[in-house]
DNA sequence: GTTCTTGCAAAAGCTTTGCAGGAAG
DNA sequence: CTTCCTGCAAAGCTTTTGCAAGAAC
């Protein structure tokens, strides 16, 4: 119980910190905004709007699907999370700090976080080559899994 | 004249292997898949859905939307062509030959087309690291082109 | 003649927008 | 009290699907 009760407030306070943010930007911190970034926090990863949404109506029933992608636009245009595109369906938004990108099996779905240092050449080859900087958190990379290759 | 002359000669003998390829497998050659494989051996490039169909249908006013539509995963099922999602919109097509891959400016909008090469070290590192066999086709690399870049 | 394709219309999935009422500061 | 946000409804854009008529083989 120490442990949950440690979490969660370790996690509150992530959540009153971003919040900080939209204050100093001189935007106003509603519930659906609090509960939002909550769910960010809370699952690390990434998540899609209808996750993120399902997430806050668990605690707000009323939060409408357009109040989440609104307040993410708004987020991400203050730099607290940004989306990416994985495969085909819907973007994946997920908290700017901890970044960490993407490889998406074309095979069976299944998605791989790894760590940004993978791209690290290929960013300085853009810029060295193309003088193009290469965000590489925007679209996940598509191949295939250990699996899905072997049944080729 | 000889040059346009010997060019379009040259792109019909493409169209009409890519249309062996379709006979081959049990497929029938019509009239939208013949114009839609001159159009993507023509351009060259990668193109929508949308930008396909206009190009097909300055020859054949009647061909549907959906029709390239079908058209589309179809060729993209025999390794024909296959399609990338290059930053928000439409997702983009392109014969499988000549394959490179692409970087999006997020500022301004612009799309390079950059060789596979670059993708090289990253998609060993993948198949090393990951077990993870990366297709550098299926998405752009999403990031800012040096005049975006430098206006921030 | 049989099977595959097409055109059309309608719908699906994700996301954006207009508006009037309500909350934040 | 003023401005910003919200919920709702409606629409936007890309893509998919059902179906009956028509074309390819």
């Amino acid at each position: 119980m120490a442990d949950r009760t440690r979490a969660r407030s370790e996690a509150e306070t992530r959540v009153e910190g971003l919040l900080a943010v939209l204050r100093t930007r001189g935007h106003r911190v509603t519930t659906p905004r609090r509960l939002l970034l909550r769910s960010l926090v809370e699952v690390g990863g990434h998540r899609t709007a209808e996750e993120l949404a399902a997430a806050v109506q668990a605690e707000a029933p009323d939060v409408h699907l357009s109040t989440i992608y609104r307040n993410l636009d708004e987020l991400e245009q203050l730099g607290v999370i940004e989306h990416a595109h994985l495969g085909h369906g819907a973007a994946a938004y997920q908290l700017t700090e901890d970044p960490h990108s993407h490889l998406v099996c074309a095979g069976c779905g299944a998605t791989l976080e790894v760590p940004d240092t993978l791209f690290h050449p290929l960013v300085q080859r853009a810029l060295a080559d193309y003088s193009f900087h290469v965000d590489p958190h925007h679209d996940a990379l598509v191949g295939r899994c250990e699996d899905c290759a072997a049944e080729q």
